[in-house]
DNA sequence: GATTGGATCGCCT
DNA sequence: GGCGATCCAATCG
């Protein structure tokens, strides 16, 4: 009954807090090819309203629709014609915001990953949020599953002392580039830019 | 209606 | 270090 899952209220927080909270965590995805899962050890925030790097700076459009409902949702995009990017919907339903999800250290159906990911290489396999979103398997299909579901969530994984999360800018984005909230694993192998 | 740039990756030099 | 792949929506006109 209880698979341990992380808990509707993990998420409605605000969105760099729950970033901090998500590292260590296990993210677990059943496909019908079968199970993959993976320690978060990058995120970054994204915090809507006042954030102009979010895609919910500004107002509601259809691809975003998912970052305006409520916390603990898959929000799932394509990025630039070819990547899905896999995030998580966070805060109270009047603030649209998410957690990007930018890298993994693999853990369970490792040989499935390989497959999906054309890479043998452990440390290749997850280690950014087109990758990951590759060997996880997560695409279009997935935006909005919630992660309190059976095929989708996210549970305990290991224990993170704080002294060990890495703080920095965000990557790849050119509006808002100044805020602290990229936050990642100090010294993890599958971390995306050290 | 057309153009442009993006929360990326992998292959090329 | 540079560039092509190739979709969506914001920005221009």
């Amino acid at each position: 009954m209880d698979k341990g899952n992380m808990p509707q209220e993990f998420y409605c927080s605000p969105a760099d807090v729950v970033a901090r909270r998500l590292l260590g965590k296990e993210l677990v995805h059943h496909s019908a090819q079968g199970v993959t899962s993976g320690i978060i050890v990058e995120t970054e925030a994204y915090m809507g309203p006042g954030d102009d790097a979010s895609h919910s700076a500004k107002s509601k459009t259809r691809r975003n629709a998912t970052m305006f409902g409520s916390a603990g949702r898959a929000y799932v995009y394509l990025i630039y014609g070819i990547h899905y990017c896999f995030n998580v919907t966070t805060d109270c339903d009047e603030v649209p915001s998410a957690v990007l999800i930018r890298a993994l250290q693999p853990k369970l159906g490792l040989d499935l990953m390989r497959q999906r990911r054309r890479k043998d290489n452990l440390t290749q396999l997850c280690s950014g949020p087109g990758k990951l979103a590759q060997a996880m398997a997560f695409s279009m299909d997935l935006d909005g599953c919630s992660m309190l579901s059976d095929q989708l969530f996210a549970r305990p994984g290991i224990a993170v002392n704080e002294r060990e999360i890495v703080i920095t800018t965000r990557v790849g984005i050119s509006k808002a580039i100044a805020l602290p909230l990229r936050f990642y694993l100090s010294g993890n192998a599958h971390v995306s830019v050290k």
